[in-house]
DNA sequence: TCCTATCCCACGATATACCATAAATTCCCA
DNA sequence: TGGGAATTTATGGTATATCGTGGGATAGGA
C-alpha cells in the first residue's frame, strides 16, 4: 500500500472542482473504490479536512469494534467520521468535488492544500495551513522529533511482525 | 539491504537534476520503488536533507500506528516527516529532481553532496558539508567517538547463532 | 424548467523518456 | 604487467507524455 507525501497545492476552480495530486492517486490506485474519503479533521476546531482511501476506513472501523458497541466513545467517533464523512470519487482527469459545507468549515475558496501524512493526509486552506505548521514547528522547538521514531523504523525486524 | 556508504559530490543540472550515486541506486536495487525519499534534515534549521528507500519509510509508518489513529503526537510526527517528503524516481539514467524548495531551503545549486550514513543518507550543498565536517571534527576533538557493541547488535539475529 | 453534477474536450507548463557523449572503471588477453 | 576493449557511470540536450487547469456540453434530479 501506497504512502501519501509531500504538500501540494492545487487550485479550486468555480464549481469546486480540485486536481487530487498525482501522487495522491497512484497510493489509491490499487483500491476498488477510485476517489477519496474526506471527513471534517479536528473535532474541536474543523479547520481542515481528514483524507484517506476507502481501505483506511474500514480498517479504521475494525478498530473501532475493540471499544464497546454503544459506548458513548464509540458513538462520538461514529459521528464526527462516518456520519460527516464525504465519499468523493474522481473525474476522469482526476478531480473530485468539494462538498460545498466542506468548503466553508475549512474556509477553502481558490486553493486547497493537500498535506500527505502517511497512511492519511489533510486538505486545508493554504494560509491556514501555514499557520498550523508554523505553530508546530514553534512548539518542537530544540526538540527532533523524527530521532527516536527513525531509530525505531531502522530495527531490522519488524518486516515480518504481525 | 544494502547500506548507503561513502561520500560523493555530483552536479546539479540547469533542470535541477542530479545522479544518485551508483552504489546508493545499488543498495536499494531489490526495493520496489526505484528512487529515493528525501526530506527536511534538521527541523530547526533546513540545512540539508535527509534521504532513504521507501521500504525504510513504510516501516516507519508501521511504528507510528502503535501510536492513536489521529493524536496529536502521531500529527506531529507525520508533518514533519511524510508533509515535507519528496517521492523522487529514477529517471533511466539513474538521476532524480530535486524539487525547487528543497534546493533552496539547502542552498544547493550546481552541486551536491551525497553522505552515505548507513541505513540513511543525507544531502547537502558541498561548502555547507565542509563546515558541518568541520564543527563535528572540533567537537569531536581529544574524545574517541564508540558505537554500541557489535554483540549486542549480533544477538536479535538467531540465524547465526553458536 | 432550472440547477447542479458529470463528461468531454483543449491547452500550457513541466516532468519524464529518449537520445548521445565523455569520463571512469573493469575486464581480458597478450 | 601493461595495454586496449567493453561496461558502467555521470552528464547534457531534445522530444514526448503527463498533469493541472479551464471552459463548454450533456444528463439527471428537484
Amino acid at each position: 500500500m501506497g504512502l501519501f507525501l509531500s504538500t501540494v497545492i492545487n487550485k479550486v476552480d468555480s464549481k469546486g472542482r480540485v486536481s487530487v495530486p498525482a501522487n495522491f492517486r497512484a497510493a489509491l490506485k490499487q483500491e476498488e473504490f477510485q476517489g477519496v474519503i474526506l471527513f471534517p479533521g479536528n473535532t474541536d476546531q474543523h479547520e481542515f479536512l481528514e483524507g484517506c482511501g476507502m481501505e483506511f476506513l474500514e480498517r479504521l472501523s475494525a478498530g473501532l469494534e475493540t471499544l464497546p458497541t454503544f459506548s458513548e466513545e464509540q458513538e462520538t467517533i461514529n459521528h464526527f467520521v462516518f456520519a460527516a464523512a464525504a465519499q468523493l470519487p474522481y473525474d476522469q482527469t482526476g478531480r473530485i468535488m468539494l462538498p460545498r459545507e466542506m468548503m466553508e468549515a475549512t474556509g477553502i475558496t481558490t486553493q486547497a492544500a493537500f498535506v500527505g501524512l502517511g497512511k492519511t493526509f489533510q486538505v486545508w486552506e493554504p494560509e491556514t495551513y501555514q499557520q498550523h505548521i508554523t505553530a508546530l514547528r514553534a512548539r518542537s522547538k530544540g526538540r527532533r522529533p523524527t530521532a527516536p521514531a527513525l531509530a525505531e523504523a531502522a530495527r531490522p525486524a519488524p518486516k515480518g511482525a504481525s
